[in-house]
DNA sequence: CTTCCTGCAAAGAGTTTGCATCAAA
DNA sequence: TTTGATGCAAACTCTTTGCAGGAAG
């Protein structure tokens, strides 16, 4: 069951729904190939083209945000309310971050520069914990105890 | 006088100087394009492809970042100390933050995820001062007084 | 002189678009 | 029915690459 709605004065097919939900299970901003090979596999029918048109409509109705990730050149497509969060540089897990502490930060970017602050957009690069257990390990045996 | 250096290895051309001076006078971040087409433009004789094999090879060194803006579809060029900036929706002009807050932040996230973080990017957007002035006017006029 | 750099043109990759067909309302 | 959506293939845009000539060390 879907939280997202299709907007008003577009048709639900089964295509857009199945983009949707997608996007909704993933935590993890896709690319326009993956969600198109992920559906595939589900065996639902579509095309690229058809992908890109339904991420295009859904970016301009503000529900989904496109983003480019650090050393990548394709966009990634997700939920628009899926906006700050933490990668890891050796799995690329995303874990979203809830409680941004940006709202703190932008009563200050008021005050000093004047700007009247529309939106902002966080990324952060670290190590999960799982890595760091796994590179840790790699390292010690490296050692040979 | 131009405080970044030319890496150890690779040769001084001017194309190259030009290019680095360039990333330093502006702190926004250009599309390999603007590049290419100012030092053009102060006579400097260049190919695009120079432009992109320069870019390439500073970002591998550290020196460049490259970076897409909301709703933008070429990727932005600029030097990697000049990372977390204010952008004016309106006239696009670039204000950078000096004392990003994000440090504090960071001890946060560590104990929350318990990730060790490398790196982080910020982009905030807005409408800067100046901007919020014209369209204040223009829409008391509009109202006509 | 040797090595690296450049310009040009061609190739590549991701994304967009035109058109005929198809399905939702 | 009417209107919007889809699939396909072609077109486009930005970026990368191969190669021969040219400049820096």
């Amino acid at each position: 069951m879907s939280k997202i709605k299709i907007p008003e004065g577009y048709k639900t097919t089964k295509q857009r729904k199945a983009i949707i939900q997608l996007l909704e299970e993933n935590i993890t901003p896709l690319h326009a190939e993956e969600i198109y090979l992920k559906l595939k596999e589900k065996g639902i029918d579509l095309s690229l083209s058809t992908v890109y048109r339904n991420l295009d409509m859904l970016q301009k109705q503000g529900i989904v945000v496109k983003a480019y990730m650090l050393n990548e050149d394709k966009a990634r497509f997700g939920l628009a309310s899926k906006k700050n969060y933490l990668v890891c540089q050796s799995c690329k897990k995303i874990v979203i971050i809830d409680n941004c502490p940006f709202e703190k930060f932008k009563e200050e970017l008021i005050e000093v520069h004047g700007f009247d602050i529309l939106g902002h957009s966080i990324e952060v690069y670290g190590i999960c914990p799982e890595c760091k257990e796994k590179l840790s390990k790699n390292s010690e045996s490296s050692k040979d105890r």
